[in-house]
DNA sequence: TCTCGTTTGTGCGGCATCGCACACTGAAAC
DNA sequence: GTTTCAGTGTGCGATGCCGCACAAACGAGA
């Protein structure tokens, strides 16, 4: 499952993003890694041990309260990184990270991660201003849950989604769109069978056409 | 409105954190203010000149939605700081800090923060920690607005303003607080009738006693 | 004391979502 | 082909909040 990172040009922006030194300089210390559809990258209230950089795979940060209630905070694909905890340096997180989309990813173990943040260059910028876009999108995942329909929630779950695929296809059921959102799944069913009459989507079990 | 700061342990908690030396270097380019009730230490869409550590002043920070609607994100009191922006390096931010309780704090200049997180010691690690704590409250945001009922959000809201004064006395009008959550008025002065038949709080025109 | 503006209390119709129940459909397994 | 079941469509009462309108209570200043 897992291979040395051997690429010059890494999928993922936010590795592609640094300067070619820098990202010589990180390469030994990534590792491949193949993410299957489902598993948790980590859990509510454990310790993360690795940083992860997504390349096709899609990951999903849901925040989760105690009484198991969660609404997803942030959805990061080829754009970004899964592991924000580990840059702020708290031990735990109330969120859980979950593969949507099997796919590949470079992960990072921890201590290599925190050793660049020390050293306070440009991987640290990087680092930081990534972490104002999870921040950003936590904002508006809180902005949107009060002040937006199930539609227009739909909506933006659907583009934040596109944005992380090459092509128009998404597979997920609405049940797990539902608890993506934390809406009801017949709230989400109706939603999308409007989205469908417009003739933005098509819906056919799983599979989704925008 | 500004004199200099002299005090070796400041009201702010953050600051009394840090070890006896960092203070001492940190302390020359702090800066002593007073903050009014109702002023905005930023805007959203603009650079911030400050970070803000408040002494006996409240800090609420909204996100604001372009169409005007907002949400509470974060609450500051001597426990944390304003412009976690200036911390993650992006220029602009989508929320807006508003004093909500009038008081002292130092602010500290957006260079030397910079130049104390490429640093990377005890203040970074400190900043870093807060931010952490700025996300956790926004997450936890999130969550409620999906999940929770007005009245425990008011509750949380109370709750959270009186972990950051002295007493049992807020000084706040119930359009002020509706504004904070993002709700009518008419539905906190509802929620807030009911707290005060069960005995929790006594409510007097823009004086709240737990 | 009186007035005026701010703050708070209350009622009513409307709307979005919930919680539940159940029927339908397509795809995979046998 | 038949079975089986996950995935989806639909209906209905309940609930919580909104938007609006207006009355009542209170405090500050004249």
């Amino acid at each position: 499952m897992a291979r040395s990172a051997s690429s010059f040009r890494p999928a993922n922006r936010l590795l592609a993003s640094l300067p070619r030194a820098e990202l010589a300089r990180l390469t030994p210390s990534l590792e491949h890694v193949d993410l299957p559809l489902g598993q948790h990258l980590h859990e509510p209230g454990s310790a993360q041990e690795h940083f992860y950089f997504p390349g096709t795979s899609i990951v999903s940060l849901v925040g989760v309260l105690s009484n198991g209630d969660a609404t997803e905070l942030s959805l990061v694909g080829c754009e970004g990184g899964v592991g924000v905890g580990l840059i702020l340096g708290g031990e735990t997180t109330l969120t859980r990270a979950t593969v949507q989309n099997a796919g590949t990813a470079l992960r990072w173990k921890a201590a290599a991660l925190k050793r660049e943040l020390k050293h306070g260059g440009v991987v640290q910028r990087m680092l930081l201003r990534y972490m104002q876009a999870v921040w950003t999108q936590t904002a508006q995942s809180a902005l949107c849950n009060r002040h937006h329909t199930l539609q227009q929630q739909l909506c933006r779950w659907l583009l934040l989604s596109l944005d992380r695929v090459d092509n128009n296809v998404l597979r997920m059921t609405q049940q797990l769109i539902a608890d993506m959102i934390g809406v009801r799944r017949e709230g989400v069913a109706l939603a999308a069978k409007k989205l469908e009459i417009v003739g933005w989507i098509s819906y056919r079990r799983g599979v989704i056409v925008v």
